[in-house]
This record gives C-alpha cells, structure tokens and sequence, in this order.
DNA sequence: CATATATTATACCCTCAGTACAAAAAATGC
DNA sequence: GCATTTTTTGTACTGAGGGTATAATATATG
C-alpha cells in the first residue's frame, strides 16, 4: 500500500477515535491529511469503506497477535485464555474501538454492519472455541451460552471500571474477576444442566454460513443474473458469463475452497463493468 | 396534549422504530403524519427534542406501570422482580426501545447523550435497590457488581434468544435463566467477598449528583447570568431576575424538593424569553 | 364580525457526502 | 531529455437533509 494512502488512514482513525466516525466530516481528514478530495475518492470509494479498512487493518493484526500467544503452549490453560483477554483490552484500548464498533452499527449502511456483527459473532465463536479447549468436551451444550454471558459480563465490567477508575483503570483486574464469574457460572450450568440455546446455533450465526440463508441465496442470484443480462450482446460476452457463473457456483457452495480464484474472476469482470458495479457482488465475499 | 401534536409523536416513533432516527427524515415524518414543516418546528424545536419527548412520555409510563407491581406485595419476594424484568422486555419489545437507545448515544448530541445515560444509569440504580431489597444489608458491598453484570447477561440473554428463536423468542424463558444465574453469581461473590467496584459509586454516578459537579455549577451559573443580563434594564426586570435567582439557588441544592416550583417559574421564564432561550436551562432539570 | 392563534406553502441557508472534469504535477518508459 | 501515462489538485457542482423566515391562509375564540 501507498504510503500517502496509509498516512490518511491513520489520520482518520486518529480523528474518528477523538470525535467519532459522524462527527468527522471528509473536510477534516483532507484538512489533516493534506490531501485533495480528489485524492481521497481515489483511494476510497467512500467514508464507510475507508472505515472498514481501519476496521480491517486492525482485526488482522489483533487477530494474529491473539493467536501467537497459543503457540507452544497448552490450550487449556486458563492463564493464556486470561492473557488474550488483556491483549484485547489493551488492542481496543490503544485503538479505541469499541465504541467506533457501536456507532457503525446505527449506521445505515447495510454492509458495515454486516461486517462489524459478523466480526462480533466471530470473536463469541473464539471464546466459545476457546472454552472448548479449556472446560472440555463434557460441558459443550453449556459453552454457546457461557460464552454469551462471559462477553457480556466482561465488556460491561471494562466499561463501569472504567467510568469509576477512569485515569487509574486496571483492566488486568476487570479481566480477572470477570474471568472468576465465568468460572462459577460454568459450574453452576454443569451442575444444574440448564441450557438456554444449543451451540449449533454457532454455525447459523457464522458469516460462511450466509450460504444457507434463503434471502442470501436469492439475492446473489439476481445479482449475477443482471450483470449476465448486461453482459449479452457485448464484446467477449460468454466470457464474462461463464465468470459470473463460476462465480455463483463458488459462493453457494458450503466450504469456499477457492476463494482466490473467485478474486481474481472478480477483478476481471470489475475491469469490464467497473468496480461501482461489482460493489454488491464484492460485498458477499468476506 | 394536543390531539394533532400526538399524532405526530406517534407517527414519528412508529418511524424511528422501523427505519432508525437517522435513517428517518423529517420530512418522512411530514408525509406520514401530513403535517407542513412549519407546524412541525412549530410543536418540536428539532428532531432530538421529538425523540426525547417520545423516550419520556413511554419511560414514564414504564416507571409507573414497573413500580405499582410493588405496591402491597413483599419487596423481597424475587418472584416480583421477575415480574417486573418481564414488563421490561414487553415495554422494550413493545416500542422497540433498545436499538433506539443505542443508537442515540452515537449522535453527536450531548443533550441527548447525557439523558440516556441517565436513564441508563437510573435503572441500573434501580435494580441495585431491587437487590438491596432481596438480598438484604448483608451483601450490599456485591450489589453494584451483581447489578452491573446481572443487567448485562439479561441484555445479551435477550439479544441473542432473539436472534436464534426470533419470531417464537420466548422472553420468558430468558428472565428465569438470566435470574437463576444471578442467584450464583451472588452467593459465589458473597462467599468469596470478591468486589469490584464499591457500591457507593453510584452516588457520584446518580443524575441527581450532578449538583457536586463542578462543570455542571459554572455552567449553571453562567447560564442564569447571561439570562439576567438580558432581562436587565427591561420591563418587569426585578421579577425575571428573582425568578431566575430562585432557580438558580434551588438547582445548586443537594436535594430539590421544590420541583414543580422550579417547573412553574421556567415555564414563566419562558414566557418571557421564548423557549429556545430557555432551553439549555431546562436541560438541567430532570 | 374582529382578533388572535395555528397552519401552510414557499423560498431560503447551511453542512456534508459524493461526482465531474480540466489543469497541473509527478512518475514512467524509451 | 522528452513523450506518455498516471496521480493529484482545484473548482464547481448535485442532492439530501436539518433548520429558519415569512407572508398568506385557515381555524378558533370572544
């Protein structure tokens, strides 16, 4: 990436985490950024996919230094879960994420909020794996709902702690006595074998499994159909057709092997129809 | 209330609840409730002023409904508590309340922010109390804690019951757990003597405590001033100014007790000055 | 019937996201 | 060093949305 393109992502999200993502105008980040609007609609087709690129950026590397902490170590201890706890603090904390996560999603853009769930879904699904390790097979029809209870508990803890201690704040503390709560709710579950929802609900809820929503289903269909419409009678026409068919077939599959190959026909068919076309096709790759 | 004017409020909250307060414009509003823009700002100063009249008038009756399932009966009996758990889910479900309050605390608007966060914070001072009343003196150093996470797990509870059972969601079934789960947690932190956060907190936190705040005495202050300095050297003068005086002296006090005074000597002020003046002054009463 | 109040239509102002496009600047290839 | 391509800039524009101003009209009220 461009190193004046990576300089006005930093700036903006300097700026949405001081005054927020509405309350930053486009106007601002040039102004900071010293860049013409010219040059940030180059870069970005928009505020909101300029968002989700911070958005992204920072999951990646959060996700990957969370996962380096496993390494070598045994997955069932509680120490190391404890550990990834006070990364993500720290992670949100630096970036100040969380509440830039829970403004996009009033947004009314559709796509970042698919986004910014299916990311909050993915990280109950990391706890609720994570539990797995530690708690064991025996307590799996438990895990989905302390898994639930464990996030919630913990992020509002963090936020009161906070609120209280605000300057002296000691997440390291926050993560701990949460971490004591969820021990006693596991036990408690076990004991009493009350189940509020089944984990399989997990896979309903997991973004590779839009593949199984009717509505998904029916709306990447018409998708593909009108670009093939539009495609007909033009140059080259049954090559862009037979893209848009492989396509389709890839993303209604159950397991996306080949998801590179979907990129790259997906390249292709933005170099013929434009990328603002393709927009909506783009967004049902994640 | 105007018949008219409610109509509006009506229309308009049907809106917000089914496309969001931004994602509403107010000319939405006029079409639907086919009002001209004129008697619109004519009955609201602007949008915020209407989505707080409606947050008021249904967390009143809330309050009210919320708290006569007490009268007569035993306080300490957690049976009433679910009751009254059971009346939130139906008023929030009912209105739709949740996604709106949310999403207001993203908009730019302190007024409005502050207010939700009161109200937040009301009702997490309200079940505290509840606690103290079930639970007695004994675990009051727990009660802030349990409060905090018990009102977390039943938000979450809720929100993901939901999300799995949608149209046959069973809100029910989801107070029961939630509240089993507090029993744990309680006895877990009772016997352990683990606290989070002390429970006097809540003091500093309590709207009502903004009398202590410093910014809140300046801004009063400077408030009432710039009001005097306008109503000085014009007609009936000394009368404005005592009233504002009163006002004054009475929101600095720790307890106030003489509310509707108050009420009734803004409404005077407002006479004189017009509403949009006084309505900064207004905000500090609540 | 006259006066006060409420309502309407219309024409504004401002801010902000996003577009269009030609001119200027910078990078690239030969 | 020069020609071509790409990037960047400036400027002007569109359209949506919140909010204001006001003169004309309708509706109550005494």
């Amino acid at each position: 990436m461009n190193d004046r393109k990576q300089h006005v992502i930093n700036t903006a999200h300097q700026l949405f985490v001081e005054k927020g993502f509405q309350a930053t105008s486009i106007q601002d980040i040039l102004d900071y950024s010293s860049i013409s609007k010219g040059t940030f609609y180059n870069y970005f087709s928009s505020k909101n996919e300029l968002l989700m690129g911070i958005f992204k950026e920072i999951q990646k590397k959060f996700e990957q230094e969370r996962n380096e902490l496993l390494i070598g170590k045994d997955p069932s201890d509680i120490e190391l879960f404890i550990k990834q706890m006070e990364l993500q603090v720290k992670t949100n904390r630096a970036s100040n994420l969380i509440p830039l996560y829970e403004e996009v999603l009033f947004l009314n853009d559709s796509e970042l909020k698919k986004f910014i769930s299916d990311f909050q879904l993915r990280m109950l699904r990391w706890v609720y794996e994570r539990f797995h390790d530690i708690f064991g097979e025996s307590m799996k029809p438990y895990l989905l709902d302390v898994a639930i209870m464990f996030t919630a508990i913990f992020h509002h803890n963090l936020k009161y702690e906070r609120m209280a201690n605000s300057l002296k704040s000691n997440p390291e503390r926050v993560v701990r006595y949460s971490v004591n709560r969820l021990l006693t709710l596991m036990k408690n579950v076990g004991e009493t074998g009350e189940q509020l929802l089944p984990p399989e609900l997990l896979d309903d809820w997991s973004p590779s499994c839009h593949k199984k929503d009717k509505t998904y289903q029916e709306k990447l269909t018409l998708e593909i159909m009108s670009l093939k419409k539009e495609s007909m009678n033009k140059e080259d026409s049954e090559k862009y057709i037979e893209l848009l068919d492989f396509i389709l077939e890839e993303l209604l599959q159950p397991s996306n092997k080949r998801q590179f190959v979907v990129e790259s026909a997906l390249t292709t068919l933005e170099d013929h129809f434009g990328k603002s076309k393709l927009q909506h096709l783009r967004s049902y790759l994640n």
